[in-house]
DNA sequence: TTCGTAATTGCAGACGATTGCAAGGTGTTA
DNA sequence: TAACACCTTGCAATCGTCTGCAATTACGAA
């Protein structure tokens, strides 16, 4: 299997003896070219197998028609879905679209960045990774008129557009819903501080509190690094805690999974002994036992929002100022929610 | 924000008097350069923030440097565990990725294929979409010497590499596993019956029973769309059957939570009633209740291979004649197939 | 028959980077 | 002082495609 050569435009042209200007002209269907010498070229071109070479193409008019994508983690589902949707819209709006994975590493992520560029993408759309807490690398994006968007990791001061999900309101949601079923001790357990989503749905917790008038208690928000072990650590350290809390928020699945796993090997029973709730509605909270309460957000509707936005910009249907776009959330109430302690 | 313009070996160039070839030379640390000239050349580079254009370097030298990956499903996470494997190699061996997604779909593979040819890509790694049930468009790329290789979902004639999972030895081991606690009235519900993967793993099932002295019998065959609804279908088909079977093998694990979720609600205790099994090892798998014996194959792991043996077949440092990689899957006992009835 | 005009087609330069070859300059040596 | 060699740099072509402009041809009209 030797490398592959490909048909040129100059191998019709010399194959009809006329010059490759025609031929590009012929396969344009341009107007001003004889109707026979066109038939003849087009012809040729298909039984030939031609096939335009995009990299030519794109260098000639300085557009690639290609996006970049940089999420942390391509295996997971949200991200995957944000993927699925960003690429469905590209695809059908003639873009292609580069993804790379920050792995959650600020030095990938500025590596990713690096690639893109150079790889002459015409917009791209950036999630930012956990470890990313300087911004000189998108400020430099800003300044070099790159095109680019934030979608759901985002930082809220770099004068770009952002696609997010409303967190604050989703997690309100939530806390609201264990209140509403009784409970009054609710733990946060949140990602590391500095993360956006940590901060937000923090907010969120705290309104639905102020809200039905309990008092912030700090020593209920607990702090995990999101590791197995992190979350193990935090899933005891609930169970230590006395009084016990009545209900448990995560800020994400796959602590709320991991916790209920461990309480599950200790013998808890959830929701009769407490109440748990998750954020992101991935498929396993779902099919976890007992399935998990959680607020979902339409990974494949965010991408595909954000990357329509990015191209109104780029073919100059939406205005280049800056929006911020925020999409809704939904609670999903299973039944490892389902707890009621007695109102006092 | 408008269209960024980037800044070329050409402006360069003006700004320091010298001619392009000297800037490009300058870059490339070539020996031949006043010392002095270089140095400037480099500093004027850094300043400006030069980056070479990728496309304009691909043209030259024919190469792109990326590699095209088409796979059914981005969302699955077997398939984001592949793609996350191929990134990594890849891109530690200076190749970038494109990433197109089938959707299982035929039609949208064509596409996709014609896509990533136009786009120079040196290489592509497909597994094909479901619906794939003709060939002449991997033929085509054969015929046209364009570097590819088929991963997981393979066909078997075509004359280029493929990386598979022993799906054979995987299917024998669980059904085995099933046998020996004591099963004999074992389902296997398969996917539509032309998949690769549907055919290798009755073959496994089927070796497994025939090793036990089990008969054959085509009622305890099931098959499935791979729809939700078609997975329900086939759960109530299996507990209607008198005599009730006493293990189920499903060939992936989506349709074996379809089916454990379902049963659930009808009553059925698993594995107290009915021992069941999937493959693929799912993150569902581990957290269903109860846990889900299964078969892992480590999606990352065959990625990484893949790409390997493409870039050593394109680097040259593999022979270009076809091999087939087969990696070895894993039974995973878990506690839907502690089912022991006794033995007659 | 000749001129004008329209219909076709080709030339050449551009996109950005690379490289063989030639040319210019410097210094050294006889 | 002249000739040679080497060091340094620039020219020009290339990759494949596109396009403004020029050139060629043919045709019709006067």
């Amino acid at each position: 299997m030797k490398k592959g050569r490909q048909v040129t435009m100059k191998e019709i042209a010399k194959k009809l003896g006329v010059s490759v200007s025609t031929v590009s002209r012929a396969l344009q269907d341009s107007p001003e070219l004889h109707a026979e010498t066109k038939r003849k070229i087009v012809e040729a071109a298909k039984e030939m197998n031609y096939r335009p070479n995009l990299l030519a193409q794109s260098l000639r008019i300085s557009r690639s028609k290609t996006l970049g994508v940089i999420v942390p983690e391509i295996t997971s589902h949200f991200f995957a879905s944000c993927i699925s949707g960003i690429q469905d819209v590209a695809n059908t709006r003639g873009y292609n679209v580069m993804i790379c994975q920050s792995n959650e590493l600020l030095s990938q992520e500025k590596a990713n960045i690096q690639t893109l560029v150079s790889s002459q993408m015409d917009g791209l759309l950036i999630s930012l990774s956990r470890e990313t807490n300087t911004y000189e690398h998108l400020y430099e994006l800003y300044d070099r008129e790159i095109n680019f968007l934030l979608f759901d990791r985002v930082q809220e001061d770099i004068p770009v557009s952002k696609v997010t999900f409303n967190d604050v309101s989703g997690a309100y949601q939530v806390v609201k819903h264990l209140l509403e079923n009784g409970s009054r001790r609710i733990v946060y357990v949140s990602g590391p501080e500095d993360l956006y989503i940590s901060k937000k749905r923090k907010e969120g917790y705290l309104r639905a509190l102020a809200e039905f008038g309990v008092a912030e208690d700090p020593s209920l928000v607990l702090i995990t690094n999101l590791t197995l072990e992190g979350n193990l650590q935090v899933a005891q350290h609930i169970l230590a805690m006395d009084p016990r809390p009545e209900a448990v928020f995560c800020m994400i699945d796959p602590v709320a999974v991991d916790v209920l796993t461990e309480w599950k090997k200790s013998g808890i029973r959830i929701p009769e002994d407490i109440a748990l709730a998750g954020f992101t509605d991935n498929p396993t909270a779902a099919v976890v036992e007992p399935p998990l309460t959680t607020v979902s957000q339409p990974g494949y509707d965010m991408g595909k929002l954000a990357v329509s936005h990015l191209l109104d910009q780029l073919d100059g249907l939406a205005s280049e100022d800056p929006i911020s776009i925020v999409l809704d959330t939904t609670l999903v109430v299973r039944k490892s929610s389902q707890h009621f302690p007695s109102k006092k």
